[in-house]
DNA sequence: TGTTAATGTAACTATATCAGTTACATTAAA
DNA sequence: TTTAATGTAACTGATATAGTTACATTAACA
């Protein structure tokens, strides 16, 4: 199961881009209802893969990209750990005397890392401000 | 990170398919390399999916659908925990307050559907069958 | 310039999942 | 009757997760 730090995340985002960036990791934090240092924690893996920028001791934090340019694969990428961004684990150390154990993982190979490409299609191709106008159309 | 007991149910799949059932849980840990109990803790979950059938005290293992119908996706439902399967964990409790807190979970909902609907066409549209193929090919 | 307050991060906790291990009751084949 | 395999429970150690507390660093501003 994904990491729910990937929605907030996107909360984090929304948030920002909807308050033109003037707004406290308490005041995300407050709705996303979760500690402040939660927040921080993740705006700082949203830093270190440069989606946004904010400074110790300042109110506010930057978009660096432009929302309409932020998708969710970005995100996902920003947060998910570890660094492969592997969806599925396989299993190692298999039974080289055996056929089966000698070629299972290159035969899983090509398939699941299909299923993973087609997962992170979707997600290349949704924005997160798709999700401030869904949000904005529903107030 | 989906869990590799869906690659290991794969791999014992492939291994009942290869031989015509007539193995051991000892035997298929050999080809695996790890313990018999973790291969019948797995087997049970494909029992439970009704996808084979096998009793206490009798050797052998009967695949219950054919091996070209058994899909991926089969598979990954049979050994995905919770049974929800959701690949995208959501933050929840959110401020009701908040616009973003409000909306957050409706307004991600399509685009996460989508994104595992893709993962999981791609799981569907791959048998068991196929990997016992690949395999023989390989060797 | 001193106070105030926010950020960035480390350390720790509780909880859950995971894979491996041991043990054993149940079952049936030989 | 002996032997051996299955099904399952209980436990372990490792790892990930989200929450919590604490605090050094930084800058705004009165």
């Amino acid at each position: 199961m994904i990491s729910s730090r990937f929605s907030v995340a996107i909360h984090i985002l929304a948030l920002i881009d909807m308050n033109d960036g003037k707004i406290t990791s308490e005041y995300i934090a407050g709705s996303v209802n979760t500690n402040a240092a939660v927040i921080r924690r993740i705006m700082g893996m949203l830093s270190r893969a440069n989606l946004i920028a904010s400074r110790p001791g300042v109110v506010g934090i930057k978009l660096i990209k432009p929302i309409k340019e932020i998708t969710f694969l970005d995100v996902y990428r920003a947060v998910d750990l570890p660094e492969e961004h592997e969806l599925f684990a396989l299993h190692q150390d298999t039974n080289l005397q055996c056929e089966v154990g000698r070629n299972i993982q290159s035969a899983l190979e090509k398939p699941l890392r299909e299923a993973q490409s087609q997962m992170e299609r979707v997600l290349e191709g949704t924005t997160v401000e798709q999700i401030v106008q869904d949000i904005r159309s529903r107030s």
